[in-house]
RNA sequence: GCGGGUGUGGCGGAAUGGCAGACGCGGCAGAUUUAGGAUCUGUUGCCUUCGGCGUAUGAGUUCGAGUCUCUUCACCCGCACCA
């Protein structure tokens, strides 16, 4: 009889064992094919890891086992996104230094995601509040300033009153702020900026480059937010000012009946001798400004607007004068900040229509009355009142009046995109310093690159201010120095990085983590990247994965890089609930700690259930007694020992199902249906204790696909059994098509689709054999001699007989 | 409102248009055991007498539909006045 299956202590031998090996370190030599696995790179928090990050590291690390096993020289690397509020916040609070809580905190981390025994290459671990690291992150942003891709603007940003921060657009959600809930209010600040915009069209051609899953590639598409139109211009009665309004609709032009500006549009104040209600006009506009935007959110129904008095605008196709308002329901932030309002075809410009007693036109023809509801699906209208574009589609009335609009040079065609440029600063003190000095005389001006990296000031508080100002703005010592341009006085840029900025390229460190003299040398980013297999959080799909497919592009486009495209495939896992169905979280009680896990079933129990709990890419509720379960399969896997005969071959009646578990285990890994796989390998281990004994070739099939999933025990029943060299130095098991099925098959015979019976038949029978099982016994008696109509086989599974 | 997704036993979930419920959890029974919250074996969708009914809903295509088409409903995620 074997020992007691005692998962701590093989599980901490393993880990040694690979540690002192160094056998998932990615090989120096760029002479195999390469794989490079991904999975997002933690945030260190305090509170340690969570259930969450094990689904994803197992996932791929599952990946990168096989791939070794196949052959490929893999990179399958682990970092600290260690930057950011949290570990500020937690520094404030206890009043200690944030880089000896974030240490403290990675510290714990890497503790933890050694006990889980992940393949990770820990030689090339990157930490992106590292100097030798984030001198890096800084060289990248002065590359986007010498590109004119980073900017300083006076704007509105949105504000956190509560991180006292400023946030970019991806992080606010609802209107609130995403990481602490505060309600996000306008703040105008000036704020550094990377456009991002000018990315827009590469973001979106890139994506069918790569092989992200569906609904990645469309909320990416989405959140860039495409849209073609044309841009007209409209003359204001008796002043020699145009208003440029931006549309989707140019074919509707005949139809607009007034014009809306934004509360915040330069043109109100150019026409302020006009204005006759200027008042009233200044009050809408101080209204509109105080709203936050979750207010301006809840309010989106009610139509709110004043009509500035005195000011018409003239229709260019049609000469007609037409009135002209504000209204906080148009952006001063999307296309020129100006719209026609054609109310016959645009449900919120008929809103305000009603409201505000406008004429409504109807330009297309085919739908209801334009009177009662506006006709927006008008994908079979057909032009009217609409001078000579009656009688066109929408479409050829489209191309005919942007023609007309090019020719009059009152407009032309346009592209608009939804996505905002990047704000990119944060007044807090946690983050990479922007690496620009501002001196009186030169403007702003770069820190020279061999002068990089800019490192944090020690400092006492790191409190941030309600000025908002950045802490480090406090600190004189640091804020003045030199111009590096005229040598004069200057001063530093107090505001730093987002936490973005580190995550934005640490792909590409991996391949040459520990390179001084480049981001990583050009060589070894030719041979790995791009990355061939990223996992992650959908939460991350306008933010992260955005962000850093825009570094990578821009990275590339100056040379600094070798790929496009940073990530060839993009997958995302699941979120692990709490066991009542509910998202897991301090507060509702239902946290499930994996150091409490792994110390009652053993890391590879918990690696297993993660795995098997559900769908990978669905959301599924935490169940101990799932968990328990997979503990009790591997004690069955251990038991086999018990019951090995000295068969060294697979038993020819065992050689079906060993095949048949092969192809489906590496073909089930492959699709992320890691759930199947091992629910196929459970079926296996189930046969044979059916027939109670098991031969080691069956064994050494079994071991070989389980150990991604569960690589310890996998490795000690493998050493016990004397099966050789550890299996992370086997090939990957490979199956025999002809071996998968039996001489013999059940089939299922159906009599107008409804089963009667089940009958062995011969595996060899093809689609037009099924004639020759009429003469079964057991067929012959269901059929009796009602006449046969029709005969549908389908080989290896059903024979229906239609009478 | 728009976009994406999901709906199958008591629960998590399986099913290239071809035997619905694999696998696991939970339950039940038996064996073994001083004992079992260990292990092994069997059983477990529902109603039942034959047999029937079952994949949110209603229709359709098909010899055959959880799967394809259309309808309705419910829930989840993302975006949200983007002209």
């Amino acid at each position: 009889m074997s020992q007691p299956y005692n998962p701590e202590k093989i599980e901490l031998k393993w880990q040694k064992n690979w540690e002192q090996a160094h056998c998932f370190e990615a090989e120096a030599s760029h002479e195999k094919p390469k794989f490079y696995a991904l999975i997002e790179f933690p945030y260190p928090s305090g509170a340690g890891l969570h259930v969450g990050h094990p689904r994803s590291n197992t996932a791929m690390d599952i990946i990168a086992r096989k791939r070794r096993m196949e052959g490929y020289n893999v990179l399958f690397p682990i970092g600290w996104d260690a930057f950011g509020l949290p570990t500020e916040n937690y520094a404030i609070k206890n009043h200690v230094h944030p880089a000896g809580v974030t240490k403290k905190n990675i510290d714990h981390f890497r503790e933890q995601l050694k006990r889980i025994g992940f393949s990770f290459d820990w030689s090339r671990e990157v930490d992106t509040t590292d100097p030798a690291y984030f001198k890096w992150t800084q060289w990248i942003f002065l590359q986007l300033y010498k590109k004119g891709l980073a900017y300083k603007s006076e704007m509105p940003v949105n504000w956190c009153p509560s991180c006292k921060c400023g946030l970019a657009n991806e992080e606010v959600v609802a209107g609130k702020c995403e990481r602490c809930g505060a309600e996000v209010i306008r703040r105008v600040k000036s704020q550094w900026m990377l456009k991002i915009t000018d990315y827009a069209q590469k973001l979106l051609d890139g994506l069918d480059d790569v092989d992200f899953i569906e609904k990645v590639k469309v909320q990416q598409r989405n959140w860039i937010g495409r849209s073609e139109g044309a841009e007209v211009d409209f003359a204001l009665e008796d002043t020699d000012e145009k208003l440029r309004v931006y549309t989707t609709r140019p074919d509707t032009l005949f139809g607009a009946t007034y014009m809306v500006v934004a509360p915040e549009h330069a043109v109100v104040d150019r026409l302020r001798a006009r204005i006759q209600n200027w008042d009233e006009v200044v009050a809408y506009r101080e209204a509109a400004a105080r709203k936050s935007d979750f207010e301006r959110t809840e309010l989106a129904k009610d139509k709110t607007g004043v009509e500035l008095k005195g000011v018409r605008a003239i229709d260019p196709v049609n000469g007609r004068s037409i009135p002209v308002y504000i209204s906080d329901y148009v952006l001063a932030t999307y296309g020129t900040g100006a719209i026609m309002a054609v109310p016959a075809h645009d449900e919120r410009d008929w809103e305000f229509a009603k409201k505000f007693g406008l004429p409504i036109i109807e330009v297309v023809a085919g739908g209801e009355d334009v009177q009662k509801a506006a006709y927006t699906d008008v994908a079979d209208g057909v032009l009217v009142n609409s001078g000579f574009l009656d009688g066109l589609s929408v479409a050829e009335a489209k191309k005919t009046i942007i023609d007309w609009l090019v020719e009059h040079k009152v407009g032309e065609r346009k592209v608009n995109y939804k996505l905002r440029d990047w704000v990119f600063s944060r007044q807090r003190y946690w983050g990479e310093p922007i690496p620009l000095v501002y001196c009186e005389k030169c403007g702003w001006v770069p820190v020279p690159e061999e002068q990089l990296p800019v490192l944090l000031p020690e400092v006492d508080n790191y409190e941030p201010t309600d000025s908002g100002e950045s802490p480090l703005s406090k600190i004189e010592s640091w804020v003045n120095t030199t111009c590096p341009h005229c040598g004069g006085p200057a001063k530093r840029e107090t505001d730093t990085m987002p936490q973005w900025a580190g995550s934005s390229w640490y792909f590409l460190r991996y391949a040459d983590a520990h390179c001084d003299t480049a981001l990583a040398r050009y060589d070894e980013l030719k041979y790995w990247m791009p990355v061939d297999w990223y996992n992650g959080g959908m939460e991350h799909t306008t933010l992260h994965l955005l962000y850093s497919r825009f570094w990578n592009l821009f990275l590339y486009d100056i040379g600094a890089i070798p790929n496009k495209e940073a990530y060839q495939k993009r997958t995302s896992h699941g979120m692990i609930l709490g066991a009542n169905g509910e998202k897991m979280s301090k507060s509702r009680g239902n946290v499930i700690n994996p150091d409490d896990t792994i110390a009652e079933i053993g890391a590879d129990a918990f690696r297993l259930y993660e795995m098997f709990m559900g769908a990978f890419d669905q959301a599924i509720p935490w169940s101990t007694e799932g968990a328990r379960g997979c503990r009790r399969f591997l004690e069955r896997v251990w038991r086999l020992q018990d019951m090995l005969t000295g068969e060294e071959r697979v038993r020819p009646e065992m050689e079906a199902s060993v095949h048949g578990m092969i192809k489906k285990v590496s073909e089930d890994y492959e699709r992320m249906k890691y759930n199947t796989a091992i629910a196929a390998m459970m079926s296996f281990v189930n046969e044979l204790y059916a027939n109670s004994r098991v031969s080691r070739g069956e064994l050494r099939a079994l071991l070989l696909c389980l150990n991604p999933v569960a690589p310890h025990i996998t490795e000690e029943m493998w050493e016990a059994c004397g099966f050789g060299e550890p299996i992370y130095k086997q090939k990957w098991p490979t199956w025999d098509e002809g071996k998968l099925v039996a001489d013999e098959v059940e089939i299922a015979v159906q009599i107008c689709g409804k089963v009667r019976a089940r009958i062995m038949a011969p595996t060899s029978l093809g689609r037009e054999d099924g004639a020759k099982l009429l003469e079964d016994e057991t067929v012959k008696k269901l059929v009796g001699d009602k006449p046969v109509k029709k005969l549908i086989f389908v080989p290896g599974r059903l024979l229906n007989i239609v009478c």
